[in-house]
DNA sequence: GACCTATTTAGCTATTTATCTATATTGCAC
DNA sequence: GTGCAATATAGATAAATAGCTAAATAGGTC
């Protein structure tokens, strides 16, 4: 599916986006997001599945566990573009920065 | 329901994105709408009043025709803050003016 | 009132979605 | 290899969704 289409469609479930904001400290196993829910596992993998697939989290393997973390650019751009485009005078993204930049 | 959740599924649909597009202009009435799409006038009505009850946009009567025009703040504070909720430092809100700044 | 236009509501159908349980896979430890 | 823990996949089901056509409503003109 096209990007754009994918997040919004990912944003619209209010668990999905819960573990967004669950993750925005840092990331989390699978196994630590399913305790935080009343869900069972294989939903929660589903929704990772789908966070992941739209590429707003990213996964990676240690061990035993796979480790879910945000992909905020990607969040950032889409919302934030699709929100500037609509109400152009009401947000504003702030510049790129380069790594050296404090 | 809950507004938040009511305007991330409202956007989760392609049409009535599209629509909000198509507003950003300045108002429409549900028959200029329904005309740049190829889908019923029914599938429209209901798509605009799925974004109505979301507070998306706003509805006006003038005579026989129902005029459309977007709630660009709502879209702007739910959107926004969802989004620096997570990733804080990628997008910035732009200060409230008073009425008489230009 | 009758008639026309614009829009919405009703009723239906096909598709998608979120959830569950049960089973399979993957990786580690032994 | 066996056994255990973590995660994913399969298959089923109930609910939600977007679309359609047909009928109803609201407003304007005559």
């Amino acid at each position: 599916m096209e990007t754009k289409a994918a997040i919004f469609k990912a944003l619209a479930d209010p668990t999905r986006r819960q573990i967004l904001q669950d993750l925005k400290d840092g990331e989390l196993s699978a196994g630590a997001i399913v305790e935080l829910f009343d869900i069972s596992g294989p939903s929660i993998s589903r929704h990772l599945s789908i966070l992941k697939s739209s590429s707003l989290v990213k996964e990676r393997r240690v061990g035993n566990k796979k480790m879910y973390s945000l992909e905020a650019e990607s969040i950032a751009n889409t919302l934030g573009s699709f929100l500037s485009s609509i109400c152009p005078t009401q947000v504003m993204q702030r510049k790129k920065r380069k790594k050296n930049d404090k």
